[in-house]
DNA sequence: AATAATAGTAAACGAACGTTCACTTGGCAA
DNA sequence: TTGCCAAGTGAACGTTCGTTTACTATTATT
């Protein structure tokens, strides 16, 4: 077994259990049978920067595990691979969630807000329990039916706006519960 | 100061470090003196979901802490809170990155992809060293300038077609650069 | 075949870990 | 004021940590 295939068993360790495996875990993961194997093979992952120690000695994962360079625009171009490594990094996760509590993840079916930039198919992240702006997207049950569309108050009163002129905006009759907030778009292809 | 600014800072120092904070170093974090105090503040902390313990007793993240839940789509609406809890979890960085090494992420600054749902401001996270699929929307250099837009393939030539009627179809003259594929859109709002 | 270098096992080390016990302090109720 | 409970300190405990040392087995080189 190969160096990066151990590293890859202790990143697998990591994921599941949300913590870095300790010496003798990581004899149990690579099937070595004594610690001074694993410490040898940790120097050697050190080295070729699959994993890192801090300054307590404690093993950590990688810089870049759950975190993405920032390289600029698309018009600026992707640079070099030498000026790639002192790029900005961040987490995405962290990027677009404040509160883990409050937000949730919704698929796109309907096509009411393509002009938006929302496509079928589409992830949506949403929050909980925040006040609505105008012009802000939300998810709203009108009279008994659940909808996407941009919410927008006008002389006092409530309109939802679909991003599709296909559609009319809804003025709702009888409840109106604005469930949530969209906060991100997030499209996989 | 109560128990969850400590939990904050305990998560703080995981963000910060790549791992949770040993009792001694919670002391210095929340300012106790003792062990004693720590292993009383964790026990609070566990009982309130804030963190967690794995079954060797070393302390943990909470499941949701990078997690987020999956509620099924906008039109089947968001249900209540209890059945929130038993809801699917995910981590955005996992679902979207294969590669870390080989991933980045751009701005979009033009509108030659609107019509694909991919605003100006949008991120792109796009992932270099693929080959293009027929289809594929790529990050490339034409004739000394980058643009983005769909790869495709016609009678063994390459076509860059714009997600925009207002531009035309480039046909590459001297130099094409297929920096990277584009593998997923972010849009924060 | 002899030698050196590499890679593994096994055992022992001090240091740091989380836990427990005994004691002290501070605030509230009786 | 007295007594009690909660909350913090401080020290000691056994366990596990990562590291080191010594030795053995394997592999490659001369």
């Amino acid at each position: 077994m190969g160096i990066e295939e151990y590293s890859a068993k202790i990143l697998n360790f990591l994921r599941k259990f949300r913590r870095m495996p300790s010496y003798s875990e990581i004899m149990k993961l690579t099937g070595f049978k004594s610690k001074n194997a694993i410490y040898r093979l940790v120097n050697k992952m050190i080295e070729a920067d699959l994993v890192e120690k801090d300054s307590a000695g404690r093993l950590i994962p990688n810089k870049l595990s759950g975190m993405v360079r920032i390289l600029g625009t698309v018009e600026a171009g992707i640079p070099l691979s030498a000026e790639q490594e002192k790029a900005e990094t961040i987490n995405i996760d962290e990027y677009l969630i404040r509160n883990y509590e409050s937000s949730f993840i919704l698929k796109v079916k309907g096509d009411s807000m393509v002009e938006a930039g929302i496509l079928p198919g589409d992830m949506v992240l949403v929050e909980r329990g925040k006040l609505p702006h105008n012009g802000d997207i939300v998810v709203a049950e009108v009279d008994h039916e659940w909808t996407m569309k941009f919410f927008k108050k006008k002389d006092g009163k409530v309109l939802l706006v679909p991003g599709n002129k296909k559609y009319k905006p809804i003025v709702p009759r009888h409840e109106l519960n604005i469930a949530a907030v969209v906060r991100a778009v997030i499209r996989k292809y």
